[in-house]
DNA sequence: ATAAATTAAGAATAATATTCTGTATAGATT
DNA sequence: AATCTATACAGAATATTATTCTTAATTTAT
């Protein structure tokens, strides 16, 4: 097929991964090229989609979101036109920052960042339970995160 | 004190958390105003760290990891010591992407992102099932995933 | 072995980030 | 209320960087 990601690739990848706002020349001399392949393959990769977007990475804490919750959710109907409704619905709510269909205990995780525990309980009181065919919601609250990269292991591909 | 978000910073925000390629001239006139503000302002977000860094999105199965899961985790010893331990090592593996402490069902809630149930497998076995005190380990096998965002929500900041 | 297509280097150009200077504005102090 | 100070802005000037272009080298396919 056209294309495959080779080592200067995955390695391109890996940088921009970690810090988007390295110029080309300096990713250049770290890979001992010129900056023209590297400016090349950076759009390259731009183009056929690996790299889907360039964006800033904020605080939510020192923003003033100090909560992130994940919360596991069993559906009581499971209509496909009703799983479409309720994934629509997530999408309008911009405390979710994710909704993954799970097999499991759940049929749906969620993680929901907000200002604290307050707004957590409104959300899940004003929002969250209005939706149809809910059936169990468990909350895990975060204590603290040990981790949390946006860095994917490309060590393999 | 000295400094709170205004208006214009939460827009700032707003915009690059989307797309940090946007030039500052072209988020200038987007906010009606000329470059050299809208620069200092960015310059002094990313000084205090409400910025945190710029990075690259990458397209995860298009580079061919494929899978997301969700562990849930019980330990079995809960020293201090032992906890620190613990966030170490899950740090030190490249598949595992965030790592929170959580109340609730268990001790950890953990996600990670590898190529196929194989190597998840391999991952389990050969990795985590090595670390001490591991109590029950129960995996949320991601089917489909609706949502999946950077952005936070600065619309109440 | 040769042609076609990729990939790279290096130079030239265009766009953008960054700095600088002067002006206006808002808040504090007296 | 008048003045001082600090902050934010506009607009121009400069420095960097991205982007394009041309040519040479390398690989791939026939």
């Amino acid at each position: 097929m056209a294309h495959a990601l080779d080592k200067i690739d995955t390695q391109i990848l890996s940088i921009l991964q970690k810090d988007s706002n390295r110029t080309t020349k300096s990713i250049a001399e770290e890979l001992g090229m010129t900056t023209s392949p590297v400016f090349e393959r950076i759009k390259k990769l731009e183009k056929e989609g690996y790299i889907k977007k360039y964006v800033a990475v904020l605080d939510n804490k020192k923003i003033g979101l100090k909560l992130t919750v994940f919360i596991g959710i069993t559906l009581q109907g499971h209509t496909r036109s009703y799983l479409e409704k309720f994934v629509t619905e997530i999408n309008n709510f911009p405390e979710i920052v994710e909704c993954h269909r799970v097999s499991g205990n759940y049929d749906y995780l969620l993680k929901l960042i907000v200002e604290d525990i307050e707004a957590y309980e409104t959300f899940i009181i004003s929002k969250l339970t209005l939706l149809p065919y809910l059936g169990n919601v468990q909350s895990l609250i975060t204590l603290s995160t040990g981790k949390e990269t946006n860095e994917i292991d490309l060590s393999r591909v």
